[in-house]
RNA sequence: GGCCCCGUAGCUCAGCGGAUAGAGCAGCAGCCUUCUAAGCUGUUGGUCGCAGGUUCAAUUCCUGCCGGGGUCGCCA
């Protein structure tokens, strides 16, 4: 029920018809929403495309395809334009009948099959396990959250993932810190927490759990009890970060431990290293130090290599520490040539800005690991910077002065933190003020678009007091006089409503969550803008005295803005209320 | 120095190769004696960082500069 899908088959039916089917590329014809009223509601290049390789003149071209076109009912004019695009007007009967339609498809409008059930991984958060998580993570976790609801609106099966990584020296000094409060529990005074432990408070509860668990026994054990400590306070830390997730409406699939991969009798990270040596990927050898840049501790020494530079990266990548363990990109290979065992070619990574240069050699590990099946799509977030009625809220790691993600979910709550954490491109800065996301104003994007949802519902509520006999449920609505709707503000909603399905498809494929939030906000802004007109002429309003027929047929469009309202919000996790008091 | 991201209206930003580049805020001018619930309507404002290239067509793709940010073996 894509209009423009619908409206391109028929232009190159109409093509074929005037030009003959003599094998030319049809391909990159287009039908897309006009972006000026003047150039009518549609507009496809056909003529501009296929201008050059049939050598004939795209206007000649245009008016061949136009006279074709005329031919159809449900379009009402065609224009040839400018360098020979054509412009098209659907008739309104087209747009009535659509808004049946979207009001039949019910909660499925909008949702494509494109994806064809292909498993699509998306990776995100994956914060350390050594504390809770800040606002650094938030934007992450929604993009990537929103993301994997976009892409299963495409018809795509997704499965959420957090990689944890619990194998590395940050554990280890997670656990030191642990025995520390564990010490504390038993009654020692520990004074201030050394530098370089974690001093934060939500460890006290991981030395009490250590202290009821095991007693004193800790004490004497040697290294056995930093191993205890630090798996508990992991198991600990992870609880933690998942009430941290709930609180923001997020839950994961598959939590992949890192440290699983070289725990339980099988080295899967070898098990990768071999695959990519069967490949001749692997070599020994000598890597240039990094230019520009002082670095005095730089051993040149003979390592071994995995050859990233043949996928596209900079340099070749260090496999093996110097002390003989696993770089952690040894892991991540093995972690995602994980993924692609598990069948995923498809699989997307979000991160925060600070991870960008990383980016080529995972790409480069999936591709080498997959043989060339397999792709990686990295999403980067850039920072979120945080303001209280317009001045910046500060904050320094050092005086462990950050805001929790939790904190800001319990000042503003989720709907405002989920909506703009995507209102914007996730590459892009982006900047987030505590009061004015709660404002109920017009210049606040979260309430905007949620108030044209309690609006809508708003309707019903009136319409069910001033004309109780108008049945308004969804079933005599789709069967409404939807001829009734001429007016060019209820022409122009249903046309911003059969955008909906192409903005579902083109950001689910460019993994753009953002464009479903300006699409929202668009609607929204049509929604109010026709609500408006109706202050100064009654004779617009939705509820039309006196006129059962009109009413229900307005009642069906508001029912369908409502529809896709809610359905937008849902793949983003926000709310849709029925009222904003 | 290498790599990555960004550079669009005064500000914050949209813009999957298409026409005269959009929105919100701010500014300006009206309306707001009351109704459909958190005002409404109109309007000013642009060398799309610069220079080349590809294309019928470039803000969009490519290359090189300039400016801002991030990152740069054995941290994760």
């Amino acid at each position: 029920m894509n209009v423009f899908d619908d409206l391109t088959t028929r232009v190159r039916t109409a093509v074929r018809a005037a030009l003959g089917s003599e094998g030319a590329d049809l391909s990159r014809i287009v039908v897309e929403p006009a972006r000026e009223a003047g150039h009518g509601e549609l507009a496809t290049n056909a003529a501009m495309v296929l201008a050059k390789p049939l050598g004939r003149k795209p206007r000649e071209l245009a008016d061949a395809i136009a006279a074709e076109l005329r031919g159809d009912a449900d379009i009402a004019t065609v224009e040839v334009a400018g360098p020979g695009f054509i412009n098209l007007t659907l008739a309104p009967s087209f747009w009535q009948s659509l808004l049946g339609s979207i009001i039949a498809a019910d909660s499925a409008y909008g949702r494509s099959k494109r994806g064809a059930g292909e498993k699509v991984n998306v990776e995100y958060v994956s914060a350390n396990p050594t504390g809770p998580m800040h606002v650094g993570h938030c934007r992450g976790a929604v993009v990537g959250d929103a993301l994997a609801s976009l892409l299963e609106a495409n018809g795509y099966a997704v499965t959420r993932e957090y990689y944890i990584n619990d194998a590395g020296k940050q554990v280890e000094v997670l656990g030191e810190s642990a025995l520390l409060r564990y010490r504390e529990a038993l009654g020692e005074t520990i004074g201030e927490i050394p530098e370089g432990l974690y001093p934060g408070d939500y460890l006290v509860p991981v030395g009490q759990a250590l202290a009821q668990d095991y007693g004193p026994r800790l004490l004497n054990m040697g290294p056995e009890a930093l191993t205890i400590a630090r798996d508990t306070a992991v198991a600990m830390m992870m609880e933690m970060i998942r009430g941290d997730l709930a609180a923001l409406n997020i839950e994961h699939d598959v939590f992949f431990s890192e440290r699983s991969l070289i725990e339980g009798g099988t080295d899967r990270v070898a098990e990768a290293i071999q695959a990519l040596q069967a490949r001749g990927l692997i070599y020994e050898g000598r890597l240039p130090p990094p230019k520009g840049q002082v670095e005095p501790d730089w051993e040149d020494r003979e390592q071994m290599l995995f050859r990233s530079t043949e996928f596209g990266d900079d340099v070749d990548r260090p496999l093996i520490k110097s002390d003989g363990s696993y770089t952690y990109f040894a892991s991540d290979i093995a972690y995602h040539y994980d993924k692609y065992l598990r069948g995923f070619r498809q699989m997307i990574d979000v991160w925060g800005a600070d991870h960008g240069g990383y980016i080529k050699r995972v790409q480069a590990a999936v591709k080498a690991v997959s043989g060339g099946e397999a792709a990686a799509d990295v999403k980067i977030c850039q920072l979120v910077n945080l303001f209280r009625a317009g001045v910046p809220v500060k904050m320094s790691k050092r005086s462990g002065n950050f805001v929790t993600l939790r904190e800001v979910v319990q000042e503003v709550g989720v709907d405002p933190v989920r909506f703009m954490m995507v209102f914007r491109r996730n590459d892009a800065p982006l900047d987030f003020d505590f009061q004015k996301v709660t404002e109920q104003s017009k210049d606040n994007p979260v309430f905007y678009v949620q108030y044209a949802h309690a609006r809508t519902c708003s309707v019903f509520r009136q319409a069910a007091w001033e004309a109780p006999d108008v049945d308004a449920s969804a079933e005599a609505l789709g069967r409404a006089e939807l001829a009734r709707l001429v007016d060019s503000g209820e022409i122009g909603l249903i046309r911003r409503l059969a955008e909906f399905p192409r903005v579902i498809e083109s950001a689910g494929e460019a993994h753009e969550p953002h464009r479903i939030a300006y699409y929202l906000y668009e609607l929204a802004s049509e929604f109010h803008g026709h609500w408006n007109r109706g202050k100064e002429m009654p004779q617009l309003r939705f509820v039309n005295h006196g006129d059962r027929e009109s009413t229900a047929a307005r009642l069906a469009l508001v029912h369908a803005v409502r529809l896709v309202l809610a359905e937008g919000l849902a793949i983003l996790g926000v709310s849709a209320p029925v009222e904003m008091r």
